[in-house]
DNA sequence: CTTTGGTGTAAACAGTGCTAACATATCGGA
DNA sequence: TCCGATATGTTAGCACTGTTTACACCAAAG
């Protein structure tokens, strides 16, 4: 084994990801350098175009992780328990996860002029949508409009955190505060009664 | 009168911003540069910075019409008629916006580090919140809690929208649609019953 | 051993945001 | 009316960017 790492680096493409996730975080997409990857990794500029067609494209793998852990992290939250609190759960787990993640997730839902072109970063945002469904899945007939409705909610609050625009028209911004704007949504969209 | 137009342009600061909003709107926000916006203004690269301090600046202002823009609109579109339906009304317009300038929009939310330094902007989107509201001004107690889910949940679903993920989720994309989606949860904001 | 293909480098190109030094036109006051 | 101050434009340049091209090197297959 001992997978040589001598001249060739050995695995930098995941190098290269690690570092676009890390200055990513720290400093937004918008300042974000194909150039500055490269020294974080120690090699050349033009070295990333053996593993990246091209800065979207690495941008593209970043969203695509960040979709997974996403993923990964709804899907623990809200395994256990019924529906509705599940539902909740994951809702909260949801905002949380944007805000400490802004950058992350703002590239994620950012513009991505040919997004078509990365078939994996799509495939990871349609996993994400099916697990959010997945506590509506046996809710009454309108499945998909409340399926969606469910996706633009929670998204916008997302969104709407980042703006800081939470903080500024609501009491305090902890997670009751999102559950008093959850809940009568939650009993809506899954066609259950208040409790 | 006659605002003398021969050496100094005359009002170059909103012939730029004109320029720059039609760019924005036609290319997206990824590839605008300032040496462009010149260029198309006729004049030199060096000349914006005398009237913007920065190309940042130079998209907030470009921001800041896109929400009085909106926000005339749905002023006018639910003007008439009664509150629940001029809040549905105002919901679809206010899709119809996110859709017909795409790329303004995204500008309008997307990530403004230092987005405290130009308040014309932080207010112009406070106008946009406050009139979004206003259908619900009458709603029955915790009314900020359905005045922030109100807006989440359509500035959520004007960016699926951005995405085609309404259209891959949904039978069709009409306005039909997107009542389908937007009735449930109008009474759930206002607090009236389903009619 | 040699060849071949994958992976790195250095150098260059065009374009960018932004600044500094300079030029000109406009306007308020002597 | 002249005249300086100021606002608004220009040119030239810096440091940086994304990307391409030509070249160097290493690993493994034949």
């Amino acid at each position: 084994m001992s997978t040589s790492r001598s001249f060739h680096h050995g695995d930098l493409k995941t190098a290269l990801a690690d570092s676009a996730v890390r200055i990513v975080e720290q400093s937004g997409v918008e300042t974000f350098s194909l150039r500055e990857v490269a020294r974080d990794a120690g090699v050349s500029s033009a070295a990333p175009y053996r593993h990246f067609s091209s800065k979207e494209a690495l941008l593209a793998e970043v969203a695509r992780r960040g979709f997974d852990q996403l993923h990964d992290e709804l899907a623990e939250a809200g395994a256990s328990s019924d529906r509705r609190s599940s539902f909740l759960t994951r809702c909260v787990a949801y905002i949380g996860f944007a805000r400490r993640h802004p950058a992350l997730y703002r590239l994620m839902f950012g513009a991505f002029p040919n997004k078509h072109r990365y078939d994996d970063l799509v495939e990871a945002g349609d996993r994400l949508f099916a697990l959010l469904n997945d506590p509506l899945a046996a809710s009454p007939s309108d499945k998909a409009a409340r399926a969606i409705g469910c996706w633009a909610f929670v998204h916008g609050l997302a969104m709407l955190a980042l703006d800081n625009q939470l903080r500024a028209h609501l009491p305090s911004e902890d997670d009751d505060s999102l559950l008093a704007v959850l809940q009568p949504l939650a009993d809506t969209l899954m066609g259950t009664e208040p409790t």
